[in-house]
DNA sequence: CCCCCCCC
């Protein structure tokens, strides 16, 4: 306390040691008696009034009282402030160790009740080491003064786990408190909170003056002036997430995870992973707000974020921040020509495909050049040319050579240099596709070719034989059809003629989705 | 009493 009056005083020490004095205090309010093991050792003071002057009290202080609430950072400071001591002085060897490691210490902190704000809850995870095994879970938690760790094990787990909710207010006593192993915390405090059978967490309505969680958020575009492995807290709309995946760690862990592309006003894309729990629960169809309380930036393919343990992921958060975003979002946001920090080396989804309209393979001269061009477009399928489309090819699963049927029943294939008593059917296919703007002939091969008329070569090979109808309905129905086609265009030339050759490499459906978004995007383009 | 921060 700033002010303190001494009311009653007693010298208490022996011979031996420094001398020590019990004392009564109050400042005013409040009176602290010596009734139990409460001990309050004066490090130092300045008197200010002499009792006479104060008629012996100042105010008409009540006697403390026990169940009060105090600030986190007084329950830690006074441990602090000990600790910081040098261990041959006594008083703070004294208190330190009646603080920390004796039963005293317990009995100390049972009259503090805060009342704080949990910031950070983690799921359920169990153990199983050499000193036995059990289940934990642990949380933040933040009042007007600081943030501390609390976990809970075993039995403590069964009882507090779904009573303690992300965001929301609890009195919280009896925890004890044991000095935090620094390698594994990133909040600012010396020391972490244990539960256990007697500790109390209550939900606490009158929560207006406890700080929500507070955010430092760095613009997307910033990131790349930031330094690799800095702990940072980002918002950005969620533009596109993966699906969940199971990954094997080095450890030979599995876990899942999931990565999002978020989007800010800086118009900058960076790719966030989540991990476990929150990579499975995490659902992006609506392009919700996501902000992140501590992820790690990393230096993976330029620049990337991951989330920790020690991270708070928050979807669709209550704050101005998320707010913003959302309008501009949907204002204009969806349509700016974004560019990503983290480069993806697969081609993957949408951001880094070369979009072209098949008019632009002619505008561009495309394939002309030495190496082979790539595109993606969008079009549909005018025409398939049944004719021709399937042959009968080598069985060695390495090799497609076309073979020669010996009319003897068995087929020779030149490249393998032997005969086989079979085939098998290959498909290779003359498609013409359209957009709007043009048409153009293709190649499908094998797997393409499967893809886009919907059956396997080796059943088309059999309806062919053998239902010429069926056969012809699988034409039929692929036309008109409109999938994403990944394409390969070069120049070829053939008995002196050149011809851009195009060939499908990939055939996806379209993500209606997806690709009204590009639309829109290019009109934004042209608009402005 | 845990303490895993991962994958390309």
């Amino acid at each position: 306390p700033s002010l303190s009056v001494c009311q009653n005083i007693r010298q208490i020490s022996n011979a031996s040691s420094p001398p020590r004095f019990r004392l009564m205090m109050s400042d005013g309010q409040h009176s602290l008696t010596c009734e139990y093991v409460r001990v309050v050792v004066v490090m130092d003071m300045d008197i200010l009034k002499s009792a006479k002057e104060t008629g012996g009290k100042i105010g008409n202080p009540t006697p403390y009282n026990t169940d009060g609430i105090v600030l986190l950072k007084c329950a830690w400071m006074k441990v602090r402030n000990c600790n910081k001591q040098p261990l041959e002085a006594p008083y703070g060897v004294l208190i330190y160790q009646s603080l920390i490691n004796t039963d005293s210490f317990l009995f100390f902190f049972h009259r503090w009740t805060i009342r704080a704000r949990v910031t950070n809850k983690s799921s359920i995870r169990t153990w199983s080491n050499s000193r036995g095994e059990g289940k934990l879970f642990s949380f933040e938690i933040v009042d007007e003064s600081g943030e501390i760790r609390i976990t809970a094990f075993n039995k403590e787990v069964d009882k507090f786990f779904s009573l303690v909710e992300q965001g929301k207010v609890y009195y919280i006593s009896k925890a004890t408190l044991k000095p935090a192993n620094k390698q594994y915390t990133t909040l600012k405090n010396d020391y972490e909170m244990t539960l256990h059978a007697y500790s109390s967490i209550v939900p606490c309505d009158d929560n207006q003056s406890i700080p929500t969680v507070h955010c430092d958020f760095v613009p997307i575009a910033e990131l790349e002036n930031r330094d690799k492995d800095a702990i940072i807290d980002v918002i950005g709309i969620c533009k596109s997430a993966e699906d969940v995946s199971r990954i094997t760690t080095k450890n030979s862990r599995e876990v899942s995870k999931r990565a999002l592309s978020i989007i800010d006003e800086t118009g900058k894309v960076v790719t966030v992973t989540l991990w476990g729990e929150e990579a499975e629960n995490f659902d992006g169809s609506t392009q919700p707000v996501v902000a992140i309380k501590g992820a790690r930036l990393s230096d993976f393919g330029g620049r990337s974020l991951s989330a920790l343990f020690s991270s708070t992921v928050m979807v669709n958060p209550d704050i101005p921040q998320a707010f913003r975003l959302r309008a501009w979002y949907d204002r204009e946001g969806f349509a700016v020509n974004s560019q990503s920090l983290t480069e993806t080396r697969s081609a993957g989804t949408g951001l880094n495909m070369n979009w072209k309209t098949l008019s632009d393979i002619k505008n561009e001269d495309m394939g002309h050049g030495e190496k082979a061009q790539y595109f993606s477009c969008v079009a549909t399928v005018l025409y398939i040319r049944k004719e021709n489309c399937l042959y009968q090819a080598c069985p060695s699963a390495d090799c497609n050579k076309k073979v020669i049927d010996q009319q003897n029943g068995l087929y020779r294939c030149e490249k393998c240099n032997k005969e086989f008593p079979n085939f098998k059917y290959r498909l290779l296919l003359s498609a013409n596709l359209a957009d709007f703007g043009d048409n153009q002939w293709v190649t499908c091969f094998q797997e393409t070719a499967e893809a886009l008329l919907g059956h396997s070569a080796e059943t088309l090979g059999h309806l062919r034989d053998t239902d010429e109808a069926a056969f012809d309905e699988v034409f039929q129905k692929a036309n008109f059809t409109t999938h994403i086609f990944k394409n390969r265009v070069k120049l070829e030339t053939y008995n002196d003629e050149s011809r851009v050759k195009v060939t499908v490499m990939e055939v996806q459906p379209v993500d209606h989705r997806e690709y009204s978004r590009r639309l829109l995007q290019n009109i934004y383009k042209l608009a402005r």
